[in-house]
RNA sequence: GCGCCCGUUGUCUAGGGGCUAUGAUGGAUCCCUGCCACGGAUCCGGCCCGGGUUCGAGUCCCGGCGGGCGCACCA
């Protein structure tokens, strides 16, 4: 645990002193918890994985929209996260202590029912049954609500709220949508952007924040397509890393590899449609560039599931500073949100099935990026006596390509210029750094996970070659210059590998 | 929100009433340097914020903000 911590801190240092991210924001006014800015790495960092969810999502019939971040409060009694996305607290009178009121009441009197109950009933039930203050037995005050949204205003006088999540915002539009799908359902859409929570107590640094940015992907679909999904045959082969909850019920934690058809024969997944979004699911933080082995599929325990989910799975990933954190969630919604907002807005949410009008069901996945990001670096970070590097995928690498003329000298910095404008017209992020010794240019870039760097020598002079470094084994490899670029995307893309190149090449760079 | 601990250059850190706040690392400029943190010169940068005690406060006290751990919370 400690030694766990140590690596967390060690991890948050690097990233703060190399520009991943800072904070709490805004540090120069002492900075408020769950706020964080991301420096030019993380940003790039980040811009890199929302590129690989994106074209995963696209690859996977899904369009990507984008909704307001703010919306009236109307929006939010309707999808119930006015009342719901609430806590029912209370405090002792005599020693300030704050609890969760339901909680706290299941947990003196466990057979109490109290499920839906107002606030008001709540504080009656707490009377009623003799409830104290578990630390100091003080009387409990009043029931308070503490709801989890921010409030902003919309001009004078209209009351509204930041989004706590991007899909209630992508359900308001499904009139929209289903115009644009002509009519058809299945319809797949995603957003990605900004969503906030005003949690009580963040903790873990970037792991809770109170602003974040959300991917949510929704699966409007028809209940008959569920069970006979078409495009589950094209992964129904595929493995996934599951943790079923009957395992967990069983004191086990242990991965067991599924065929995806066994997993839905065995009773796992209940439908082909949710099946094929928990492979989507994991398969987008395959294409993050997360390895199988720090990845497992986590369904939810039966208590643990938010009421109208008939079935939770999680990706998590496994991380060195925090054991395993829950990534992803892969939701039921049912036809729950779009019912409501058909209720609230007395607009027609429902569409033909046969002859009958039906309001359609939701499957849903959910996560933040800023999860994945940081377990990304955790993941990443390695040292050994001579060097702290980040090994990331070349694809998600922050800075792509180092270039730098073995010594400052105008002969040699020249030509790096030229490569460095040539390698950036390609698209790769490149940095170009002449200052110091190559040695400490070679492990500034290891530090923040640059893949391969280029160098200009003096026998690129005379022969037009360069050498290529890599990041991992730090071998290098002489490169013909009109080759370069060429071999660099490759590279960046894992199409060659600095090893391969090396065969057949003489031994001296 | 509660309890315990903590807050010193970009990063890591010494110092717990007394002259100009310690060291490492880093960064900048220059010299050196024909491939992995070489070396030399010069320079840059810090006591979270606000009050109080004191002749004098990184240092002691109070409050705020922030962090860690535990509790709670994580729809």
């Amino acid at each position: 645990m400690t030694s766990e911590r140590d690596f967390a801190e060690t991890v948050v240092g690097l990233c703060k002193k190399r520009g991943f991210f800072w904070g709490p924001s805004p540090e120069i006014y002492g900075g408020s918890s769950g706020l964080y800015d991301l420096g030019p790495l993380g940003k790039l960092l980040k811009n890199r994985l929302e590129s690989e969810i994106r074209s995963s999502f696209v690859r996977a019939n899904f369009w990507e929209v984008e909704c307001p971040t703010v919306s009236p409060e109307i929006v939010w009694k309707a999808s119930g996260h006015l009342e719901g996305f609430v806590d029912p607290i209370t405090r002792c009178t005599k020693c300030g202590q704050a609890y969760r009121a339901d909680n706290l009441i299941e947990e003196e009197v466990p057979d109490a029912d109290i499920k839906g109950l107002s606030l008001d009933r709540l504080a009656e039930k707490i009377r009623e049954l003799g409830v104290k203050c578990p630390a100091c037995k003080g009387q409990l005050g009043p029931v308070e609500r503490f709801n989890l949204m921010l409030k902003t205003r919309l001009g004078l006088d209209q009351d509204a709220y930041m989004r706590p999540e991007t899909a209630t915002t992508t359900y308001l539009i499904f009139k929209r949508l289903l115009t644009f799908f002509r009519d058809k359902l299945p319809a797949a859409v995603f957003q990605i952007g900004k969503a906030y929570r005003n949690e009580i107590s963040p903790r873990q640094g970037i792991l809770r924040l109170r602003e974040f940015t959300q991917v949510e992907a929704q699966l409007f679909i028809l209940h008959k397509d569920e069970t006979d999904w078409r495009a589950f045959d094209d992964i129904k082969s595929y493995e996934l890393p599951l943790l079923p909850y009957k395992i967990q019920e069983s004191g086990s934690h242990e991965v067991t590899t599924f065929r995806v058809s066994d997993a839905l024969r065995q009773g796992h997944f209940k439908t082909k449609a949710y099946a094929w979004c928990v492979n989507l699911a994991y398969q987008v933080f395959r294409s993050m560039g997360f390895r199988p082995e720090s990845l497992r599929l986590r369904q939810h325990l039966p208590t643990e599931r938010a009421h109208y989910a008939a079935d939770a799975w999680d990706v998590e990933v496994q991380t060195k500073s925090f054991g395993w954190v829950e990534c992803c969630g892969v939701h039921d919604r049912g036809n729950y949100d779009l019912g409501r907002h058909q209720q609230y807005s007395k607009e027609n949410l429902s569409v033909k099935d046969g002859n009958e009008s039906v309001v359609p069901n939701v499957l849903e996945i959910a996560f933040g990026v800023e999860r994945p990001l940081f377990c990304h670096i955790d993941n990443a970070y390695a040292e050994d006596s001579e060097r702290v590097w980040l090994r990331f995928p070349p694809h998600i690498a922050p800075v792509q390509v180092g270039v730098f003329p073995l010594m400052g000298k105008p002969e040699l910095v020249g030509p790096s210029q030229e490569i460095y404008d040539e390698v950036l017209d390609s698209g790769l992020t490149t940095y170009l750094d002449s200052t110091g010794s190559i040695g400490r240019r070679y492990r500034r870039q290891d530090e923040i996970g640059t893949p391969f760097c280029v160098t200009v020598d003096y026998d690129s002079l005379r022969d037009n070659t360069v050498t290529v470094r890599d990041r991992d084994t730090m071998e290098q490899v002489r490169i013909s210059r009109p080759e370069l670029v060429g071999i660099l995307l490759k590279l960046v893309k894992g199409k060659a590998t600095i090893a391969a190149l090396k065969e057949g090449q003489p031994a001296t760079i």
